[in-house]
RNA sequence: GGGGAGAUUCCAGAGCGGUCAAAUGGGGCAGACUGUAAAUCUGUUGGCGAAGCCUUCGGAGGUUCGAAUCCUCCUCUCCCCA
């Protein structure tokens, strides 16, 4: 996996790049649309490619061998071939889903046991398995099995949790480095920061992930709950240790302003639920703010969706009709936002690239995170 | 013509002497959602306000310390039999 940077920003550490992997280029900054469970929720893989222009999608090791199981996926050929997605994919490693279902797992050193959210069933991840599943689901990028730890945390249990983390980084590169690809291409593993909200925590993590030299670089454990400045504080602070000449990725961030303030501390890649699970629950995000489209001010209103969205849709239907949709409980609603809303992340990652080379970055990032802020 | 049931806050529908501004559901209004256990969840929904007060349960009277709840009459709806 090569990763190029094309042009760096003067007023911030913003950089513009390409990632080369066995799928293909993936322009950075980038926003990856996340497909959890072998699909992106609610759009069509021609309106991911066409429309949202998705260059590179998620996929969840959790998600997936609960369901359809490694197996199937195993003999379709891989997740891209099960999908019809041939370009990169990127897995995480169900690091999220030890802080997410945290009241049906048990963590161990060994591992994580879990209850399968659909059954009940046990089950356990390890670092190894982990590498082992995620070989066979065949994503260009996977991740190593971390803790992300919640936001109040103490102090002792970050640190705890940190060292276990990176005990299992250890062993995540000892499986990854004594197994291969399954399907004759290659795959990275890229290993995820911890440290909560702990500088000296944070800086110790991000050495330490460091002294891997991996393809790329996760900032995990952040957009937890915690205020976005202390967010903010910690990716700066974990990006200028991270080896400049790979690719940064901080992990589920986030909304439109806190992509544009990582883009700018020096982050290439992002993903997010937000605008698919937002878009499903009537959230619309636009240049100029973002929209409840269960609202009753848009009730007659009969002008396009966004007249200055890149999607079809935001012509097609008008800002009345899909609030329509909503109130009425119509699929289609959630399926015209969803489209919608990773049209406009891949704007906006897309157009900070142009800026970034342009040179213009820092100035119009301050003019859009306020406006990106605005509810309108 | 005979017999029966009923009218409750936006709707449906509980309540059947005080603990009722009135259950519950729907609808309405608003909020939340950040590596997806989410096409989900939460709040609110008579009027002013901080506790509190004021006007409400078809209409008019009445009984009672006290009525959505009991009595009388009126108006209107629905059902069954002719």
């Amino acid at each position: 996996m090569k990763f190029i940077i094309q042009s760096t920003d003067r007023a911030s550490s913003a950089r513009a790049g390409t990632l080369e992997t066995a799928h293909g280029k993936v322009q950075t900054p980038i926003f990856m649309p996340v497909g959890t469970a072998a699909n992106v929720k609610a759009v069509h893989l021609p309106h991911l490619v066409d429309d949202v222009k998705a260059q590179i999608i998620l996929g969840n090791t959790y998600h997936l061998y609960l369901r359809p199981g490694v197996d199937i996926i195993r003999q379709a050929g891989g997740l891209h071939r099960f999908i019809g997605w041939d370009k990169p994919l990127l897995t995480d490693s169900g690091g999220y889903q030890v802080y997410s279902l945290t009241e049906i797992r048990k963590l161990k050193e060994e591992g994580v046991t879990f209850q399968s959210h659909i059954d009940g069933s046990k089950h356990q991840f390890t670092p190894e398995n982990v590498v082992d599943i995620q070989r066979k689901i065949g994503a260009d990028i996977i991740m190593a099995f971390d803790e992300c730890t919640p936001y109040p945390c103490e102090k002792d249990y970050a640190r705890n949790s940190m060292e276990i983390t990176h005990r299992w980084l250890q062993r995540c590169f000892d499986r990854f480095n004594s197994t291969g690809p399954l399907y004759g291409y290659e795959q990275a593993l890229f290993p995820i920061v911890q440290g909560s909200v702990y500088p000296d925590l944070r800086k110790k993590s991000a050495e330490a992930v460091s002294s891997f030299e991996a393809d790329g670089n996760a900032i995990g454990g952040l957009s937890v709950g915690e205020p976005h400045e202390m967010m903010y504080e910690m990716t700066e602070l974990v990006c200028d240790i991270l080896p400049h000449d790979r690719p940064r990725y901080l992990m589920g961030v986030g909304t439109p302003a806190n992509i544009l303030e990582s883009i700018a501390l020096g982050v290439d890649m992002f993903d997010c639920v937000m605008p698919t699970r937002n878009g499903r629950n009537g959230m619309i995000f636009t240049r100029d703010g973002f929209m409840n489209m269960l609202n009753n001010k848009w009730k007659d209103d009969f002008s396009p969706l966004d007249e200055e969205g890149t999607s079809f849709v935001d012509r097609q239907y008008t800002k009345a009709y899909v609030r329509h949709l909503f109130k009425s409980g119509e699929v289609l609603g959630g399926m015209i936002a969803s489209l919608h809303n990773l049209a406009f992340y891949l704007w906006l990652a897309g157009e900070a690239r142009e800026r970034i080379i342009a040179g213009t970055f820092s100035s119009w990032k301050d003019q859009m995170v306020r406006k990106v802020t605005t509810r309108l």
